[in-house]
DNA sequence: TATTGTTATACTCTATAACTATA
DNA sequence: TATAGTTATAGAGTATAACAATA
């Protein structure tokens, strides 16, 4: 196939109708290119979005049930215990037994956890900063903001 | 359990740490809601955010393959099989023979697919501007355009 | 050789129901 | 009776590899 010479099929601009003017459409699209990037820069760690998610919740708030963690991250508690077992696996989190209710454990991050996480981080950020080289100043808190405005 | 006596654990605001801040948490949160909110409104016509995308394409770019088609909206064409098929059995598209190349079919909108996607897109519609009520005007437009611009 | 549609496969994510031990 | 963690299970969605027909 020449260059200059291409069928109208495949040369052709995509129309995408309604679907440029929705935005449940361009937040798909918008999330499918952060969560590639996330995954370009963490996967080598084995860190995915979500176990990303899990792991700022327990830092930020030491000895939370699995039941609060999925809450707060709106999943279900029954796909919280693979993601446990696996933090728990790498000793980035750990369960204690709770003392209060024997029926529940306690979340916390370990010593190695939070090591772990310093570098996680820079990692995080350096992927979000390249992501909002395309934002002009002001415009990713304007973007926050009215994200964060949708009802859960 | 009264309401005034509740554990420190449970009543406590749960700390998101940097998740408040990074675009690509928001940007999943925000999709989520606009996800289930299109399957409350669609789910009972058979259709998902996913097939609405294809419905879209094969409308506004009759004859496109489903390579074509694929591509546009980011998916595996070994995805578009089972697409096609469900679309095809809902008599809403169907697979034409290609002229110019036997090995590919050309995808087109069925007149019931036509009727049909009218009162689908009433459907998107009122699900979109439900949402919306939480933007001010103007908002929507600047995040359309905010959300164009990451990279694909 | 390359590409289209297809199948098989697998892996992740997610959601539901049911079980146990505790409350 | 209700709840926490768990297990089993099933359904999406997604990605890869391979194949036959065709280019």
């Amino acid at each position: 196939m020449t260059d200059d010479k291409v069928s109208a099929a495949e040369n052709e601009q995509i129309n995408f109708g309604v679907l440029d003017c929705l935005l449940g459409y361009k937040l798909r699209r918008a999330q499918m290119v952060f969560f590639d990037s996330f995954s370009a820069a963490c996967s080598d760690l084995g860190i995915s979005p979500g176990l990303f998610g899990v792991l700022v919740v327990v830092k930020e708030n030491p000895g939370l049930t699995q039941t609060a963690v999925a809450k707060a991250l709106g999943n279900d508690r029954s796909a919280m215990v693979a993601v446990v077992d696996r933090l728990e696996s790498m000793e980035l989190i750990e369960r204690r037994p709770s003392k209060k209710d024997r029926r529940s454990y306690a979340l916390y991050m370990t010593p190695h956890g939070k090591t772990f996480f310093n570098g996680l981080l820079e990692r995080v950020r350096a992927h979000e900063d390249e992501l909002c080289q395309y934002l002009e100043s002001g415009e990713k808190k304007q973007l926050l903001d009215m994200l964060d405005r949708f009802p859960r």
